[in-house]
DNA sequence: ACCTGAACACCGTTCAAGT
DNA sequence: ACCTGAACACCGTTCAAGT
């Protein structure tokens, strides 16, 4: 009666049910398999190192993004692909540092660049490239500025609630936005 | 005779030497207290802990940028003091993972976006504000990006040679500047 | 197919004590 | 003012061996 042996789709499961209780500091291999009752080393029978489960985590959290419905004007459908994306990272405890450290290793997170990009409907390809990675820089940087300012707060380490985060993200979205729409004689 | 009695300024020098030499992941306090031939305890008589070192290793990253002349338009301005601190994160390895981490944590990094925000000459206090922390995250992860690639290669992970990460950069903060000049009717 | 046990080579940090 | 010595509480990873 002993259904204690795990496959690889536990392992995640469980490493995102830690995050979101430890978050990412604490996202330990030793505490890992504790939660699994298990041996450290028994982790690396279904994952090589901890660098390739947390590219998978990455990958969780960026499909966790809400499919958009393509808009009016591409513009409008690429600023909703973004924000379905920050609302992605949101969902999940240091969810913008997962993805923006796996993305920095190359492993991860070519999903949501590709999206961004996708949505921009010109038909310069290199700016729109050009275009969808900043976008993606932008929504990482902002996000992991605003959650680990969230972190801090509930430490009481800060005590100001000046939460500039999320408007903030959305001018700089519609900058970049306006500047393109400068660069495309349609 | 024995004049190996260190200072702050000795430890942080020590630290930004070991940087260049093995990079962010292996600047410990261990392998930096034995460059100086110290215990590891010794560091803590300077340092309260790794943080606020690794908090002024990256204040001197960004405080090596270039003054900008200012040009004939403040867009143009703007374009330099971003591309002198993609120069100063450049010069140093891993310089932008050490600024992003630090930043994150809410410990430095404020010198770089308040001279992006003065470069910045309009009216509209919170635009020219979002606009910085735009750029400013835009610069820390292209720039990271590149770094990380450029590590990948120098281990022989990568082969392919697609340098597609300065200009990418300057298309970017065009964008940026671009739509910003939409937004004002001077 | 999945896990244990034991080990290896590390970390950051604290603190009494020395000079 | 600056450092040692020793300890505490951890890390990620490997690998032979078990079931």
């Amino acid at each position: 009666m002993n259904a204690s042996r795990y496959g690889k789709s536990d392992v995640l499961a469980a490493a995102m049910r830690l995050l979101d209780e430890v978050g990412l500091p604490d996202l330990t291999m030793r505490k890992l398999a504790a939660t699994l009752d298990v041996q450290p080393s028994a982790l690396y029978w279904h994952y090589a190192n901890k660098q390739s489960l947390l590219a998978e985590v990455s990958n969780t959290i960026v499909a966790f993004a809400k499919p958009v419905e393509t808009a009016e004007t591409w513009q409008e459908t690429a600023k909703l692909e973004a924000l379905s994306l920050r609302d992605a990272l949101l969902a999940f405890r240091d969810g913008a540092e997962v993805v923006s450290s796996t993305l920095a290793l190359g492993l991860g997170a070519d999903q949501a660049l590709q999206r961004l990009e996708n949505s921009i409907a010109i038909d310069n390809q290199e700016l729109a490239h050009a275009a969808a990675e900043s976008i993606l820089f932008l929504v990482l940087g902002q996000v992991w500025h605003e959650q680990q300012r969230l972190q801090a707060n509930s430490l009481g380490v800060v005590d100001n609630l000046e939460l500039t985060g999320t408007p903030n993200l959305e001018i700089g979205i519609q900058l970049i936005l306006d500047g393109l729409s400068t660069k495309v004689k349609a």
